[in-house]
DNA sequence: GTCTATATAGGGATAGAC
DNA sequence: GTCTATCCCTATATAGAC
């Protein structure tokens, strides 16, 4: 694997473990057995590798964000959204330890971070919308304006708030994931129909066990 | 106004107006137009700064986290829970904007911290169950678990989620907090009776004007 | 591409005069 | 209580040899 590479991958995962700013440049070259003079003959400096890093989870993130387009939305696409958007979150929590901090530095980095917010808040009022026509869903068009909001808010810091909770002590990384999509489905169920709203709480069974 | 002070309330305004990683002990010093030695004769380093305004901030959310004690809450309880945990949230919104690393660097603050939002949760609870026994709320006691880890997220998290997503130009602090409030009450609502729900939906809509 | 050595800057913190 | 001066350390980043 090119060195290049390597760089990028190393501080993601120092990243995610220790918190971007805890992070130097040194720390990434000392963890692959570089010198930092070679890690800034492959980056002009720590802010391009994190840009770097950025477009790579951007451009999962605009995957995941898709709304499905042929058909009328169901609660399997609710799920499936949900599904990757935490599992793109946790592969680079860093970017959400340290939000404010980040997005502070670079202005590029902080359009762009806001574009992906306001399409997960479009994409779930969207999935809403569709469960409303289906009449899957009992919601007025405040109420699912609201509630997209709220999915955005919890889907973005879920972990955040679970990694501050829990002590050191802790349960594996699929489990994490599965308790915050249980969280975020509890926010649709109540305002779904009566047998949807039991096959969420199915559902919600299975994934916590 | 004591020396000690003014150095607490300037720290105060600069870390929440910047950030505290950005804010150095000079950059405090210099606002106040005292020297950097005079301001280690008062505290010994930054983070007993950051202790002393975490220590005010524990004492007034203590204070709003208070469950009604005499008599069964009512939704009254719940506006006024919610408005004072927003407002003292914004009062210290420092610590929420860097939680991970402030809380990274300083264990007691970590533990303190975790009290609180164990508490802001509780409380949560308590005043769901009330609503509930009371006939108000009509929820299962494990849509009220989820329901009150809900709302904390979402009031621990909102001013930050509102910050990202606003662009410069923005509107009064009285609405970010009357926002945040109805987002929580939004998610509350779904769980209410007939009459209690209109009475939120009127609340929200009086408050959001 | 990679290394060693080093420049530069800034932040945290202290010593000692006043 | 306050100031000036300064020290130390660490992080970013560069220069130039190999």
């Amino acid at each position: 694997m090119k060195t290049r590479d390597r760089i990028l991958q190393t501080s993601l995962q120092l990243f995610n473990e220790c918190g971007e700013p805890r992070i130097t440049t040194n720390h990434i070259a000392d963890e692959l057995d570089i010198s930092p003079g070679n890690l800034y003959y492959h980056f002009r400096n720590k802010d391009e590798i994190i840009s770097l890093l950025f477009q790579r989870f951007e451009r999962q993130m605009e995957t995941a964000l898709q709304v499905p387009e042929r058909r009328v939305p169901d609660m399997e696409d609710m799920w499936l959204y949900l599904h990757l958007v935490f599992e793109n979150i946790w592969e680079y929590r860093f970017l959400y330890r340290d939000l404010d901090n980040i997005l502070g530095r670079n202005k590029k980095l902080r359009i762009h971070f806001r574009r992906i917010l306001e399409r997960k808040i479009n994409t779930a009022a969207a999935i809403c919308k569709g469960l409303a026509e289906a009449g899957i869903m009992d919601a007025t068009p405040e109420e699912i304006a609201a509630l997209a909001q709220n999915i955005a808010v919890v889907a973005t810091y879920w972990l955040n708030f679970q990694s501050i909770r829990a002590s050191a002590a802790q349960s594996g990384e699929s489990g994490k994931l599965a308790l915050g999509v249980y969280q975020v489905l509890s926010l649709v169920a109540p305002f779904l129909k009566g047998e949807a709203r039991q096959l969420v709480q199915q559902l919600s069974r299975e994934y916590l066990a």
